[in-house]
DNA sequence: CTAGGGTTAG
């Protein structure tokens, strides 16, 4: 039997008139041939031989060969829609197995809408009828494009046409609806099917996972098997995915031994869906000993594996996947960026980033940019930030609702509200990550009636909002004193909105109130709290009373938030500094001896700087950086300016985290934020603005010489610290010393 | 002669 593996000139049957009159076979048995050498075809230059000789012989003209001959150029692995369609074309009546073919091959094209105008074409130019197997494609299409319009449509059509109960429609249209998140609709159809098969159960489960109902999935997999349903792989893979999905590792596990059992084929997917399942629900060993038993591995294997590790924050053995890997994709790469971004190691990950950016053949996508994004606006790297933005621009990546808000958060963070506001007006289209972003970052600049203004606006886009929305509106009302518009709007939480306030809801009103001076109220308020008081929700009225010097509540808030949280470093110095200012000098040498034998330390204040793309760091006192002399020299120079134009260091805030190492260090002004100012000073030039993070509140002294610094020297100067944005200018804090 | 459901990174 001849086959092709390279393209060979092919033993034609010959042409009739050219035959032998007198050989035997008749055009029956040459066009059999002919057909059975295209399906042994290997490339397209044998089919185009054939396809030459079909129409040199006329066998062209018959319907069943030249579809068949299509059918190959149409969907074969060297598949050629351009030529597909001239094939098409040709055929003279083609009937509807060439219309559905030409149907399926747009529809798992690049641009599945185009199977819609073919379709089109068939209904009002052919004699062909739509039929049972039109539809799956069509269908298909409408969810790759996530339309539900046109999968509405295509759902009536097939009903009309008597095809809405054939069991491949109705599983086409589960998928369907899933993909365009209309769920009841799915289930809708999926109880309407007649002999519910394999396929409609996993449509149903994996529809489920996908949108986030990984429950569900688990629930109609019991019913599916109280029903007596055999299971396939497929239902294996949904059903894993559900249990990494809720870390039910026991349920995965017995999923395994299901498989074992039922002796369900166990492929590459299912392997790997297996090991998914292990990463996720911790159980590294298990994962382990799978990965090595596996004897064929993919990208999605390693990355699995890698991502395995990185949950663990074991990232030299994530990095020793990544290099193991045969071909390293770009899922890889940004498995490692986001593990570093997401556990607070955005400077690793924007190592990786550069490191990436170093491999010639892999392409950064949307997912690359989000996580490195995100890693620059928690470190404040507005430059790179930047850069990102114009490789975005430059590259034509779309701004999806991911990669908007990953700009309006970078940007916000970094301090440039501007631009995030620029990049939110940009786009037609925004999602309730995209405005809660944009809140966010009004909230954090403290101009919180815009971000009211903002959040109204957002329901007259009709984008509903997500307790992310609220927090952030809430967040945005405290910076601003907006206590009535915050209390208001917890009031409709639940019962306009539909969302139950979670402790953070709480812990942002307790912050609004405490801030504006209303203590009692607050504590009234967490007295009625529905749920236990959690320890954001005690850091917020002790916040307060930081800021209202109550001695007495602070105190309280301290003790409940220590119960909480007893490595609370912050919480610790505080108490002791309370009970330092009421004289109970036994209860603070307590305190400390506790401090010094649990090895508990305040987190060392740190501040930051980005100057020509590379981050430096400051900490209290710090003599590590190489131009730390220069930096001292400033802030000598600095401090004897501000004095002579009457500045007084304030020494006596009556309640802060200072412990006691600290106090000779805030009395010679080495506070970081100092420290990165100056460093700004020294290394950029006016009318560039300073940009400094700080890891924690900034202190008042502080404040007031960053104020005096704007006004003496000319510069803007922008602080991020733990909480909120202070834009610095000409003697004055947006803030309004109100923070 | 045709068809549907699947795993990794935000």
């Amino acid at each position: 039997m001849a086959t092709f593996s390279t393209s060979q000139p092919l033993s034609l049957p010959r042409h009739p008139s050219l035959s032998n009159p007198n050989h035997p076979t008749t055009n029956n048995e040459r066009s059999r041939h002919t057909i059975s050498l295209i399906d042994r075809c290997a490339d397209l230059r044998q089919l185009k031989q054939i396809h030459a000789h079909m129409v040199r012989t006329g066998l062209f003209n018959d319907p069943y060969s030249a579809s068949k001959l299509f059918a190959i150029a149409a969907l074969s692995p060297f598949a050629s829609l351009d030529y597909a369609c001239k094939v098409f074309d040709q055929i003279p009546q083609p009937n509807s197995f060439s219309w559905n073919t030409l149907i399926r091959a747009y529809a798992s094209g690049p641009d599945p809408l185009r199977s819609i105008w073919v379709f089109l074409d068939m209904v009002s130019e052919s004699q062909s009828y739509p039929n049972k197997y039109t539809f799956p494609f069509l269908i298909k299409a409408a969810a790759e494009v996530s339309s539900l319009s046109l999968g509405q449509s295509l759902h009536g059509m097939a009903i009309k046409s008597a095809v809405g109960c054939d069991v491949f429609v109705a599983n086409s249209l589960i998928h369907c609806y899933f993909s365009c998140g209309d769920l009841d609709s799915a289930c809708k159809v999926f109880t309407t099917i007649q002999e519910k098969d394999v396929v409609s159960w996993n449509s149903m489960i994996t529809g489920f996972v996908q949108k986030g109902s990984p429950d569900k999935a688990l629930e109609l997999f019991k019913k599916m098997e109280s029903e007596d349903v055999k299971a396939s792989h497929v239902t294996m893979v949904g059903v894993l995915s559900a249990c990494a999905k809720i870390r039910n590792l026991e349920f995965g596990r017995r999923v395994c031994s299901y498989i074992e059992e039922n002796r369900v084929k166990v492929n590459l997917t299912l392997a790997n869906a297996m090991l998914d399942m292990y990463t996720k629900c911790g159980s590294i060993e298990d994962a382990k000993r799978l990965f090595d038993q596996m004897e064929e591995k993919d990208n999605v294997t390693w990355t699995t594996m890698l991502d395995g590790f990185a949950i663990l924050e074991d990232y030299e053995a994530a990095r020793d996947v990544l290099n193991s890997m045969p071909k390293k994709d770009i899922v890889a790469w940004n498995a490692l960026i986001s593990a570093y971004e997401q556990n607070g190691k955005p400077n690793e990950a924007l190592l990786v980033f550069h490191e990436l950016q170093l491999q010639k053949n892999t392409k950064l996508n949307q997912i690359t940019l989000v996580s490195t994004l995100s890693a620059c606006a928690q470190v404040g790297a507005l430059e790179l930030g930047r850069w990102i933005h114009s490789y975005i621009k430059k590259h034509g990546i779309r701004l999806n609702f991911y990669v908007t808000s990953a700009l309006i958060h970078m940007y916000s963070k970094c301090g440039d509200l501007e631009k995030a506001r620029e990049v939110f007006d940009f786009v037609e289209k925004r999602d309730v990550f995209v405005w809660s972003a944009m809140i966010g970052g009004l909230a954090m600049h403290g101009c919180g009636n815009e971000a009211v203004d903002m959040f109204f606006k957002m329901q007259e886009a009709n984008v509903k909002p997500n307790g992310v929305t609220f927090t952030n509106v809430f967040c945005a009302c405290s910076h601003s004193g907006l206590v009535d518009e915050a209390e208001s709007l917890f009031n409709q939480m639940e019962s306009s909105y539909g969302i139950v306030p979670e402790d953070k809801h709480y812990a942002c009103i307790v912050d609004v109130l405490g801030r504006s001076g209303y203590l009692e109220k607050a504590v009234k308020f967490i007295e009625v709290m529905p749920i236990p008081p959690s320890a954001s929700v005690w850091g917020a009225l002790l916040g307060a009373c930081k800021i209202h010097a109550n001695l007495s509540l602070a105190e309280m808030a301290c003790t409940r938030l220590l119960e909480l949280e007893p490595r609370n470093d912050g919480a610790h110095v505080l108490l002791s500094n309370i009970y330092a200012k009421s004289g109970k000098w036994e209860s603070v040498s307590e305190l400390r001896k506790h401090m010094r034998v649990t090895g508990l330390k305040k987190e060392p204040g740190c501040s930051s700087i980005e100057i020509d793309g590379m981050i430096h760091e400051f900490l209290s006192g710090d003599n590590t950086h190489p131009m730390s002399k220069k930096v001292y020299g400033k802030l000598h120079e600095v401090m004897e300016r501000l004095k002579s134009n009457g500045y007084e260091p304030e020494m006596s805030q009556v309640l802060q985290i200072i412990d006691e190492e600290e106090m000779k260090e805030q009395s010679l002004n080495l506070h970081s934020e100092k420290l990165a100012i100056c460093y700004g000073l020294i290394s950029t030039e006016a009318p560039k603005a300073i940009r400094v993070i700080k890891n924690l509140r900034v202190c008042g002294d502080c404040h007031s010489v960053a104020k005096l610094v704007s006004q003496l020297y000319d510069r803007e100067i922008i602080v991020r610290d733990r909480y909120r944005f202070h834009h610095f200018r000409n003697g004055q804090c947006s803030c309004n010393d109100f923070w």
